[in-house]
DNA sequence: CATTAAACCAAACAACCGTTTGGTGCGGTC
DNA sequence: GACCGCACCAAACGGTTGTTTGGTTTAATG
């Protein structure tokens, strides 16, 4: 009977909240991505903000399978799960141009409690995945600073590349983020 | 005659566009914070969107007397001139704890092209600002890659202290940033 | 085949948006 | 003192927003 799967919908979403932002996105805008007139989201979503949350849920994740599980790989030295790492999150921003955390905090640290709290579960766990990889090289504090400074140059090279479409500074800053081992 | 001036519009709408984004300040919003009622705006400015263009003009002439220009003050030495300059950009950021250029060019990168020309310049001009201070020291072309990645790195550590009003990661940079020289 | 519930559409809702209009009071000028 | 123009208010404008409602299609089940 399913014709439409929330899933779907949360994906368009999520599309649609990194290029435009959550204030931008109407839900005429989801409905039309998700093959829908926006009355109809009401029958899997109780409101657009419950979409915003679950989205982010969805997309923090996506994170944890494909990006912050490569720092606790066993079968790989500490080396390697770092620019495993590394890697995966260079491939992702580069194909995407954007951070919807970041873009979404921007929007919702005032309103809306709950996707602010989101938000900063969601760059506490990259930060103790990062500094994780760090830890017996530098130890626990100095891995957990070098972390969190990865991060944010790694978010304004972010900002760059949405700015100007110019993906060096992130190039740069992955080599140096691999550099830490 | 009159009472209400321009430029106070400008400030209380600039302050309001930094912590809420654009979208999400509304003509009444600007009108309460400067005493108005949101018609009375019009006589003042012709649309919503020149109130921005006009703000973000006046945030790039302050920092260019306040900021970028102690990068070119020939009354200290190269290494002066760059602390003095990162000190500014410090406190100014740390009093601020967001950067209006980077909150508005993600809702402003699709539509809005005047605007988006404007951020592009403002960057482009804070990485010759930057870059000038170094050339000596690094040769041109490093030089420039160096304030590339320092203001980016700057951008993310101001997302950061926005998210968790953490300013540790911004000082941090600053501090990495003065030992360029 | 009848029943049922989910999935969806079409339409309307109140609230808000940026913007426009017409009118009012004031300060300065002839 | 009549006139003018600026600064502002109060109200309305058309459009869009997120959300609700009621009815219609769909697909699976007994």
């Amino acid at each position: 009977m399913k014709k439409t799967d929330a899933e779907s919908i949360l994906d368009h979403a999520l599309s649609l909240f990194r290029s435009r932002g959550y204030k931008s996105t109407s839900m005429a805008d989801i409905g039309k991505a998700s093959g829908l007139l926006k009355g109809s989201i009401y029958h899997h979503f109780p409101s657009k903000e419950a979409i915003l949350s679950q989205a982010l849920d969805r997309l923090s994740g996506h994170f944890e399978k494909q990006i912050f599980s490569l720092a606790q790989d066993e079968s790989m030295t500490e080396k390697q799960r770092l620019d495993a790492m590394v890697s995966a999150m260079e491939g992702y921003f580069i194909k995407n141009k954007a951070c919807v955390m970041a873009h979404v905090s921007m929007e919702a640290m005032d309103d809306m409690a709950q996707v602010r709290d989101q938000i900063q579960a969601f760059f506490r766990r990259w930060r103790s995945a990062f500094a994780g990889v760090l830890a017996t090289r530098h130890g626990g504090s100095v891995a957990r600073r070098l972390a969190e400074d990865s991060i944010s140059q790694l978010e304004g090279a972010v900002l760059w590349l949405n700015i100007f479409d110019d993906p060096a500074p992130l190039k740069r800053m992955c080599k140096r983020a691999r550099e830490l081992l």
